[in-house]
DNA sequence: GGAGTTCATCGACACATATCGATATTACGC
DNA sequence: GCGTAATATCGATATGTGTCGATGAACTCC
């Protein structure tokens, strides 16, 4: 019915995006990054997070294949950050259902 | 660390709504909906969409309960319309992680 | 270099999800 | 009522996902 719709969008790269942030702890990380607007020590969410470290591990790597997270080593401890352009990549995936209403 | 976030903010609900979008026929589904800014008839969903239609109608019915959608039987055909606060809703969850950018 | 700390990865398991064929449901026309 | 069409549901299956304990890797301090 919408043949351009059909070709240019990234149905794909979008729903990903959407699978990566359809976790609650994910959620919760991504809002305590933004909260922060600065890094946030794995410790911090290994503590205020109800499950084990290696889950917190787990989650954290889904956040850094989507590329919404970046993270550094600082001695023993690894220090994430919000991606500059997570709010910007998960506003266009948004605008792939809603193009003329919501801007980023 | 952030007490207030922790209480008040339902990540659950924002996570099953990302959840419900974080497919690549749910999103098509949504932005043909989206587009149509009417009714739009489950066989054209059959028919655009490279899933079998049990498939279609597995989909259509994880947006009707995460209440992205409505649907009306009109004699043998049912047409599905996009809820009136489907972008509000996502636009609300979006915000929980990003409260002071994404205007809705 | 050895012990301790922080975090990532691995392997296993339970559970969820997408998909399909088959069947049921609802409505229509004869 | 009967056959047909459109859609939903069911049952089965394969694959994906979250979680954990155990282990490995990187770093620090002694």
């Amino acid at each position: 019915m919408n043949s351009a719709l059909d070709r240019e969008t990234d149905f794909e790269g979008s729903a990903a995006l959407f699978k990566a942030v359809s976790d609650p702890y994910r959620l919760k990380i991504l809002a305590t990054l933004a909260a922060a607007e600065d890094e946030v020590c794995v410790c911090e969410f290994t503590e205020s997070l109800p499950v084990n470290q290696p889950t917190v591990s787990h989650h954290l790597r889904i956040l850094r294949d989507a590329n919404l997270v970046t993270w550094q080593r600082r001695g023993t401890w690894v220090f994430y950050r919000l991606a500059p352009d997570a709010r910007e990549r998960i506003g266009a995936a948004l605008a792939i259902i809603f193009p003329q209403k919501v801007p980023v």
